[in-house]
RNA sequence: GUCCCUAUAGCUCAGAGGAUAGAGCGUUGGCCUCCGGAGCCAGAGGCGCAGGUUCGAGUCCUGCUAGGGACACCA
């Protein structure tokens, strides 16, 4: 089902041109036409100030645009009136009848309830987390993990072919530094007196590593260099991510080695190609540098010339360096590289979810993309906020940070993923531990679940009281009352909320709409009994079947959001 | 210093240029013998400051104030 918002548009458009046909209303082209839920019940269902917005271009009263809007309209069967209301609003009253057969409309579509043909079945790729493995995911990943899943969820809600992609690093100092604190550990396991490196890796989790690695070699590590105690620690390290990830009902399809690029060659092709396009030059300091940043190169004696990015050609305030004057790429060319991998395996649509902290990298990369003659506009990326958690600081070298698994732990898998989807990727998130664990009897995440809980109760109470599976099938609908029918037409949003979050790729709408949609349904449940000597059989059956679309909406709500749907609490 | 993000109810946050700005938590008062009370009903409580654009601004622009982040030959 196409959002309702989006078919009156359509509508709309077309009552404007009949109108200009007939000539009622001048020629004009046509601007955006917005559909908005009404806010009011007297306003109907969806309104359109569109007339408004046509004043000007038409040299026509509000007004009489509305009434030409409306006189012009076409029929249309889930459409029971259109009103114009002052200064010039367009109001759409949903048919009754229409939305009570949605009902049956919804349970139909089941688990496709919602669902999009934005994709087309194209490939498109969502990547995420990316954290190099040097230590258990900490709490501050948890929002980057919990977004891109969410949003790789509204891609394939939306009909595109997703991949979940974890990019990273197992190369470089800090993993050195890794396999050099792991032999510490070892060591230590062994009675020796080692010390763990100038800020090595301290978290407890090594010490167990390095527990397991006795366990499996004994002593005959001893001599070994960190290489294979990097190897080792790595390997064990994505096994606890992996399996932390699974905890929040995240998989990944791919994980991907920055290594590759440059073992094909890629990494040192991109910059070939971008030197034949003249992006690159070779200098100590980079092109038009300020005095105190020659002063700063002078001072650090830098002599030997870097490899510099001419990225300010494209609108960058300044150049970037790429290839270090030891010659070792900074991370950005292999990242360059990277993306047009990425564009190669055929990925339409890539989204990269980063931290703010990122941003430089971002724009970079696309800059990098552009230059060398990509469509960068193929690549989104959502930025998010970080997330605080009062006084505590967190570093993973220091080891004093609360992991994710932790979290999971405290408030469960449901809790973390909706905490972290309810509010906007570009607001800061303040999580209060203590108090996240204090709110988890009374949050929002029960208040939705319950909805779901409720629905089954009811039929497994039918269930129990004998009566048949299909007893509610071919209900006579038209006994719903109008509690029933606000949620139905609240349910019947799902289309557009899901088309909504999916364009600004903004997952927290679908977290607030279920919260909504959760609200409609508590003050029903009271009232609308199924089960009830008072209820007569006729009724019951309706009210079954709509208890039976509810509980396919909160699946799906609940779904979406990558949050179960339990049967009990 | 420059750039990015944020500022809405006591707290945490929604708000898609349109009509009388919403929710959760907290708080005050009420409700419930039948499908799980993790419930329902009602009340109090408001857009950081100053300009501007617009028929219309919480929303767009400028400045100011406050908080977070970025300004590496780290990833």
């Amino acid at each position: 089902m196409k959002p309702l918002p989006q078919q009156i548009q359509h509508l709309i458009r077309e009552a404007i041109l009949a109108a200009q046909q007939d000539g009622t209303l001048p020629v004009f082209d046509l601007p955006e036409i917005s559909v908005n839920p009404a806010k009011k019940a007297d306003q109907g269902d969806y309104g359109s100030p569109v007339a408004l917005a046509l004043a000007k271009p038409a040299g026509k009263k509000p007004l009489d645009i509305a009434d030409a809007i409306k006189l012009h309209f076409p029929q249309a069967d889930f459409l029971q009136s259109v009103e114009v209301a002052p200064p010039g609003f367009v109001n759409f009253r949903l048919s009754e009848n229409w939305v009570r057969q949605q009902v049956r409309t919804i349970i139909a579509a089941g688990e496709t309830f919602g669902q999009q043909d934005i994709g087309h079945g194209k490939k498109a790729q969502v990547e995420f987390v990316s954290a190099n493995p040097t230590g258990p995911l900490h709490i501050g990943r948890t929002r980057g993990a919990i977004l891109g899943d969410t949003l790789a969820n509204l891609l394939m809600e939306c009909g595109w072919t997703v991949e979940r992609e974890y990019y990273f690093n197992n190369a470089g100092a800090q993993m050195t530094l890794l396999g050099n604190s792991l032999k510490a550990r070892y060591l230590q396991s062994l009675g020796q007196d080692a010390e763990l490196p100038e800020n090595g890796y301290q978290g407890d989790y090594l010490i167990t590593v390095a527990e397991e690695l006795k366990a499996e070699v004994g002593s005959a590590w001893m001599q070994a260099d960190w290489k294979p105690f990097k190897e080792y620690a790595e390997a064990r390290i994505f096994k606890m991510i992996e399996t932390t990830l699974a905890r929040v009902g995240i998989k990944f399809d791919h994980f991907f080695n920055e290594q590759f690029v440059y073992d094909d060659q890629s990494v040192w092709e991109v910059l070939e190609q971008l030197r034949s396009k003249g992006f690159i030059y070779e200098a100590v300091t980079r092109e038009g540098a300020a005095e105190d940043e020659l002063d700063k190169a002078r001072k650090e004696n830098l002599t030997k010339p870097a490899v510099w990015f001419r990225s300010t050609q494209l609108g960058d305030k300044e150049d970037r360096v790429v290839v270090k004057s030891n010659g070792e790429p900074t991370y950005v060319l292999p990242d360059i590289a990277y993306h047009i991998n990425k564009l190669g395996r055929g990925f339409e649509r890539i989204i990269d979810v980063f931290g703010t902290d990122h941003i430089i990298e971002a724009q970079t990369v696309a800059r990098g993309l552009q230059a060398l003659g990509y469509d960068a506009s193929k690549v989104d990326v959502v930025l998010h906020q970080f997330v605080t958690f009062g006084e505590n600081k967190m570093s993973t070298r220091a080891g004093n940070y609360v992991t994710l698994d932790d979290l999971i732990d405290e408030v469960g898998r449901d809790v973390v993923r909706y905490f972290m989807l309810a509010r906007s990727a570009d607001s800061h998130l303040d999580f209060n531990f203590e108090k996240a664990k204090e709110q988890s009897n009374e949050n929002p995440v029960y208040y939705i679940q319950n909805a779901h809980v409720r629905c089954c109760g009811i039929f497994r109470q039918v269930e129990q009281n004998g009566y048949p599976e299909n007893w509610d099938e071919g209900a006579d609908l038209s006994l719903l009352g109008a509690g029933e029918l606000a949620f139905i037409r609240k349910a019947l949003e799902l289309p557009e909320q899901l088309v909504f979050a999916y364009e600004n790729l903004a997952p927290h709408q679908i977290a607030f709409w279920a919260l909504d949609l959760a609200r409609v349904f508590h003050p029903l449940y009271d009232d609308v009994r199924v089960l009830h000597s008072e209820v007569p059989e006729a009724l019951a059956r309706a009210r079954l079947q709509f208890y039976r679309m509810a509980r396919v909406v909160f699946v799906r709500v609940l779904g979406i959001m990558g949050m179960t749907a339990p049967e009990r609490m």
